[in-house]
DNA sequence: AATTGGGACAACCGCCGATTG
DNA sequence: ACAATCGGCGGTTGTCCCAAT
């Protein structure tokens, strides 16, 4: 039996407040009270929905709502924040006094994400996305109106070139057919991802009891110094989880990338990550995607060894705990992990490193060499118009972990589909 | 000046967990 | 124990505005 509707739908407004509407529902709330949204309404005269006067009060009348744009420090935050979090926007805004969810949300999906989509690197070739557009058939556009976002961008963050700290945020000289990464972005990760925040997220990870656990915080593949979100690699190195009984466990860096050393994999790192943080990376999403029918999980992890692990035998070996399945499981089915195609827009993805990022080795030197990445542009296939770095080799070697089966073209556009609708 | 395309954001929708009767 | 209700959340949609053509 379905719910009912939370109010009566006949005969209500819809769309914008008027201000009219705003003081009445602010004096009634001022006079009675917050609570009783649904019959709020109609004690106060107003045509709305409950749900809808709520949300008003919430977002938008609050007396303690803070106004005016995402401070520098506000975004550090929200970013620090959602790479833990995931989409957990309410919990981010109760970080963040005197915003709201869904101005959050809408920060996120309007400024952040597209810088996070902008920074995209593909593959361990520490490549971001360049996607030519007529080359790839896509998003041919009539007019050759600049991203306004960028302009914007250059805009708002001109004007605080003075102090030195929002240069990096300029974009200069990009071309209007190329997306281009921000070249600001790595420092900004870099920053915004500080050691600070790692305290931040141990106060935050929901499983505090556990002291199996480690919140894990992915160093960004795209950082071309070795340092990643965590600052230097010494610091990533000195994040080792501790065990109940104080000892230290080495996980190598398997919580940001299985490092394909079985030893590290039986840690099923991946999978702990994703229950601490909601964070799912690049593999665990793989993993996910290759799950065998008979629940065997099948990790061609980082190439040759392909390691086969089953689901039920990690439980009773207590590496994988039925709650900790759980977990995942509801990690998952949330929404923040989608094996289908629903999840679609990797925005949606719970965390901004976690999506994208991190099929690569940590360990490498990255090197951004913007020239190739402009002139290169290698990363479509030209034949099938698909993303050869899905599956090709990366020049180490080691790339073959994503080089699927033939007999595996089937998963491969599956996979494809997953990543790009 | 009109048209067009797209960004920003306010608001809506549907689902879920908690509470209540 | 069950259904109804409520509050809250996250995803999505609709509308407004603006710059480029």
């Amino acid at each position: 039996m379905g719910r009912a509707p939370c109010c009566e739908k006949v005969g209500l407004k819809k769309g914008r407040w008027t201000t009219e509407e705003d003081e009445i529902l602010t004096k009634y709330i001022q006079a009675n009270g917050e609570g009783s949204w649904r019959s709020l309404p109609k004690n106060a005269g107003l045509l709305r929905c409950g749900k809808s006067c709520r949300l008003r009060w919430i977002n938008y009348l609050r007396a303690d709502l803070k106004r005016g744009n995402i401070t520098a420090e506000e975004e550090e935050l929200i970013i620090n924040l959602h790479a833990t979090l995931g989409n957990r926007w309410s919990l981010i805004a109760s970080h963040l006094p005197g915003r709201t969810d869904n101005e959050i949300k809408n920060y996120w999906n309007s400024h952040l994400s597209r810088k996070i989509h902008s920074f995209r690197r593909p593959s361990c070739q520490s490549l971001p996305v360049i996607l030519d557009m007529t080359k790839a058939g896509i998003a041919k556009r009539k007019g050759g109106r600049t991203n306004r976002w960028e302009m914007k961008k250059t805009k708002s963050y001109s004007t605080q070139e003075d102090d030195g700290s929002s240069s990096q945020k300029t974009v200069e000289n990009v071309s209007v057919n190329e997306v281009v990464p921000l070249p600001s972005t790595p420092i900004l990760e870099k920053e915004t991802l500080s050691t600070t925040a790692i305290e931040d997220r141990m106060v935050l990870d929901p499983y505090g009891e556990d002291k199996e656990r480690m919140i894990p915080v992915r160093t960004s593949p795209c950082q071309d110094t070795g340092e990643g979100m965590l600052g230097s690699s010494e610091e990533r190195e000195r994040l080792v989880p501790m065990s109940s009984s104080g000892e230290e466990r080495t996980i190598e860096n398997s919580m940001l990338c299985p490092s394909g050393n079985a030893e590290t994999e039986t840690d099923i790192a991946p999978f702990e990550s994703i229950e601490s943080g909601g964070m799912l990376c690049f593999n665990d999403i793989m993993d996910n995607e290759l799950l065998e029918p008979n629940g065997d999980l099948t990790l061609s992890e980082w190439g040759e060894n392909k390691v086969t692990v089953n689901v039920e035998e990690r439980e009773n070996s207590g590496i994988l705990s039925p709650n900790k399945t759980a977990a995942n499981n509801e990690e998952i089915e949330s929404g923040n992990l989608s094996s289908n195609v629903d999840c679609g827009d990797l925005n949606s993805c719970s965390s901004i490193t976690s999506c994208f990022v991190d099929e690569c080795n940590i360990d490498n030197n990255l090197d951004w060499d913007w020239e190739r990445v402009v002139q290169g542009n290698e990363l479509w296939d030209e034949k099938e118009y698909m993303p050869s770095w899905l599956w090709e080799s990366d020049d180490d070697g080691k790339g073959e972990r994503h080089k699927l089966e033939d007999k595996d073209f089937k998963r491969q556009n599956s996979l494809v589909a997953w990543l790009f609708y």
